[in-house]
RNA sequence: GCCUCUGUAGCUCAGUUGGUAGAGCAGUGGACUGAAAAUCCACGUGUCGCUGGUUCGAUUCCGGCCGGAGGCA
């Protein structure tokens, strides 16, 4: 049987991701399956950029607003949940198009990931994170070293949350992490995959759309919808820690609520967030040669950029 | 008008008891396999405000000038 052709289109924040996978939709018959980590969550629209009805046209997305703000995510959730939904869109002869910012969620869902089944393990977690605290990140690598020296041998002590995961595996499953990832890499990916990926080629483009697109959040409400997730914790633990509480867009706005800083600190300390963001979903990005980079600002306009989409979608047909 | 403080990296500021300087943030590049909007790594030459003087040597000491902040009138 043929490879089935899928979509996928990546880039930074702000780059337009949205538009150029309604029109492409449009255009091939094509759903979207968003690949982002935080669209997941239902009440945390404006922050997280999630696309409005309109902007929508009415091509159906999927793996948006879905899941309460205190339910945990992770790669592994949305691999799974984003094969059975491609699987229907093409028994539904309808093109699947993969599009968001989060990376880890798109190689691995197109790479066919098999994360295998070893969950997080709350208990085991904390005795790690505590002895982690105790001990140093060096003491844990030298542990790591022990069992998994190859992963040991790219993780650096500072980095903790990787370290940590790594024991956590081990200790799990009695295998090394890095032995599962070469085992799930021998399974070829079912997919016929085009990568499209939007950037810019003056950088201080992208940080100029992204610093109007903050102020434009926050003057479409993005304060009230902060202070509406803070409010229904008063402990303003409002999002759980490891996962909806990354989100950019909220905790750069507690010192505001707290009087610590005025609304135009907290503004430009959200747009640094997101700039930094930007640029490392880039550094993600850039090193998959798959990908067919489109410059936003090489282009006029939208047409042009349709344009140059098409044409690499229309080689990869042929 | 007088007095005090102050002028060092894009920003905030250390520092040099005289031998031309360094942190944080920003920025750039990179890593990453069940937290990824997270986590982590690397990269620091700038007329040390200008100008005279003292000195072998001044960003550092002294004088003047020009900014900035405050106080007294």
């Amino acid at each position: 049987m043929a490879k089935q052709l899928i979509i996928a289109v990546a880039g930074p924040t702000a780059s337009g991701k949205t538009a150029l996978a309604v029109e492409l939709a449009l255009i091939y018959g094509g759903e979207i399956i968003s690949a982002d980590s935080m669209q997941v969550y239902k009440g945390m629209d404006i922050a997280t950029a999630k696309p409005a009805e309109e902007e929508k046209k009415g091509v159906p997305h999927h793996l948006l607003n879905f899941l309460e703000k205190t339910e945990y995510f992770s790669a592994a959730r949305f691999t799974e949940l984003a094969k059975k939904i491609i699987d229907d869109i093409i028994g539904r002869d309808k093109t699947p198009i993969i599009a968001g910012g989060t990376g880890l969620y798109i190689d691995s869902l197109l790479q066919n990931t098999d994360f295998g089944n070893v969950p997080e393990d709350g208990k085991l977690r904390e005795s790690l994170k505590k002895r982690m605290e105790e001990k140093g990140g060096e003491a844990l690598l030298e542990e790591l070293r022990a069992v998994d020296p190859e992963k040991a041998g790219i993780l650096h002590p500072n980095n903790k949350n990787r370290i940590i995961r790594a024991l956590e595996v081990f200790y799990l499953t009695g295998e090394a992490l890095s032995e599962r990832e070469k085992r799930s890499k021998l399974t070829p990916s079912p997919y016929n995959a085009v990568y499209i990926g939007l950037d810019y080629r003056d950088r201080q483009k992208l940080y100029e759309k992204i610093e109007k697109r903050t102020d434009r959040m926050i003057k479409n409400g993005l304060i009230e919808e902060a202070r509406e997730l803070l409010s229904s914790d008063p402990d303003s633990c409002f999002l759980i820690p490891d996962s909806s509480a990354h989100a950019i867009g909220y905790k750069e706005l507690l010192p505001y609520f707290s009087r610590e800083a005025t609304l135009e600190e907290a503004a430009s300390k959200l747009k640094r967030s997101t700039r930094n963001y930007a640029k490392r979903q880039l550094t993600w990005f850039r090193k998959n040669k798959d990908i067919n980079w489109i410059y936003v600002d090489d282009c006029g306009d939208f047409e042009c950029i349709v344009e140059k989409a098409k044409e690499i979608i229309g080689e990869k047909l042929c």
